[in-house]
Formats: structure tokens, sequence, C-alpha cells
DNA sequence: ATGACTGCAAAATATTTGCATATTC
DNA sequence: GAATATGCAAATATTTTGCAGTCAT
């Protein structure tokens, strides 16, 4: 079980305690908040952090691919600290976004119709189960 | 073959002027402007059109089931006036959106792990076929 | 001391809202 | 003339940029 800082290290990171927190708070976490979401939080137990941080790591994790970027939403961006490949959900009622973990033949294309692709996404828009059954 | 107006009209909203130019704009276009987009080629030869009646059109269009919202890049909300399933490509080099149409048999489902899903989205990102080859 | 990182403030971009005017049935 | 649609301006939200200060090697 290697380290969140061995693998930020691992992939030319360098791990300084902004990083860190940033990426430990993804990591692991099923929610998928946006960069003010996570400065909020942050910035409680770190009152010098600043959004500009929180912004510069997070498309730098991205670019590193440590962490995924959610675009789901349109308005703004989500960011995803797993990276096994699933695809997401967002509930038109409640706005969360649910990880839909399942096979998915498309995913697995690495070129189409002479595009090189680097990334898929596979996202679902509807109502959640909690919102169906009126369990909020 | 039904016509634009007659079209709208059969899904409930009324063809105003400024509707009937900004679902003819997108409808049968290949690329998938944003808003400020569609705005800026219509207020030329319309100069009253408002931006607001632009972002107000497509979102009531988009509800509609009219057009489709096309959330890839997540800084903007881009429009499509095409409904056929297909997927997205987004160039990272030169930032063109691309449809890519595809058998997937994920985005026949209409229901998942209890989830209702209304619709369904693909989106791969990567180098398109004219910038691998260097030709713009 | 050099280069990389952080953080504040301001700018740039995207979208929504309040409200007054205009249009349509 | 009531309801609906439009349009301007202002407000809000999101992200980026410029630049000065800090930190680590």
């Amino acid at each position: 079980m290697i380290s969140s800082k061995e693998l930020l290290i691992s992939k030319g990171v360098k791990p300084t305690l902004q990083r860190m927190k940033i990426y430990k708070y993804l990591h692991g976490k099923k929610t998928h908040p946006t960069a003010d979401e996570i400065y909020k939080v942050l910035v409680k137990e770190m009152p010098t952090m600043s959004k500009t941080t929180v912004y510069n790591t997070l498309n730098m994790l991205a670019k590193k691919g440590l962490i995924s970027v959610v675009t789901i939403t349109g308005t703004e961006v989500r960011f995803d600290g797993e990276m096994y490949s699933h695809h997401h959900f967002l509930c038109e009622k409640c706005g969360k976004v649910i990880d839909i973990v399942l096979e998915c033949p498309v995913c697995r294309e690495k070129e189409i119709f002479g595009h090189k692709i680097k990334e898929t996404h596979g996202y679902f828009k509807g109502i959640c189960g909690a919102c169906r059954s009126g369990n909020d």
C-alpha cells in the first residue's frame, strides 16, 4: 500500500502541505466536490489556504493523471479522486453525482475514426433512487 | 418532412421569431456552439436579440427535448441541435467538439442501480485526426 | 540565490436575475 | 388586458491572471 505522499512523488509532484491536503481530501471520497467546496473545507483547518492554490493543484493533479475531472453539470467543474474506470450519474432533483461502476466496451477504445482517445467519460442524468422513493 | 415551426408547435413551444432563429441556427449544424457564439451570430442580423433570450430559449428547448446540452468542456455549456443518439469527442489541441456515431449498449439503459435514466452522454477527450496529422 | 510554490487581489468569463417594456391571443 | 415573451442592466458564480512574497534546495 503506497502512501499518498509517495504516490505524488512517483508522479513527479512535489508533496507540499497544501497539495497533500487537497489530494487526501479528494482521494477515497465518494462525493465529487468543486474547487470551491474543497477550498471552503480546507481553509478551516488551514487559514492561509488560497483558492488559487486549490485551482492550481487540482488542474496540475488532473494533468498528471492523479485525479479526474467531472464535467457532468456543465456550469462548474467537479473533481474525482478515484482513477479506476467508472461512469457518473447526476440526479436532476438533489444534484448529487453518484459513481456508476459497470462494464462498458466503448470505454476500452483508444482510438476512434482516426482520433486519439486519452480519456472517456460516461454521464447519466435522471432521478436517483433516493429521490424516486422520497428518501432524500 | 416537418418544418422547424411545426416541430416547435408540436412540442408546445410558441414559435416566436427569436426562438425560430435560434432553433434553426442549431439544427443541422455540426458545430456545438455556446450561447454566446449563437448570440454573436444572430445579433448581427437581428440587432435587438438579447443574450437573455438566447439563454432562456436554449434552456427551454433543452427542457422540451428539442436540443441537447453538451457539457464536455466543463467551463461552458455547448448546445447540439441533433437529437439522435451519439457521443462527442473534444480535441485538446484545437478545441473542436466532434460528433461520434457508434453503437453503445450502455446508452440503451433506461434505469441503473435503481436510478431512473433520462439522458446519457458519452464524451471522449484526446487529439483529433486533423491535429494528429498537422492539418488544422 | 535560484527556481518553484503560494496567496491576495483584480480581471476575465459564463450565467442568472430583476424588472420594465413589448407582444400576442 | 392578462399572460407570455423579450431585452437591458446589474448581480452572481466560476475560473484565470498578475505579481509580490515565501519556501526549499
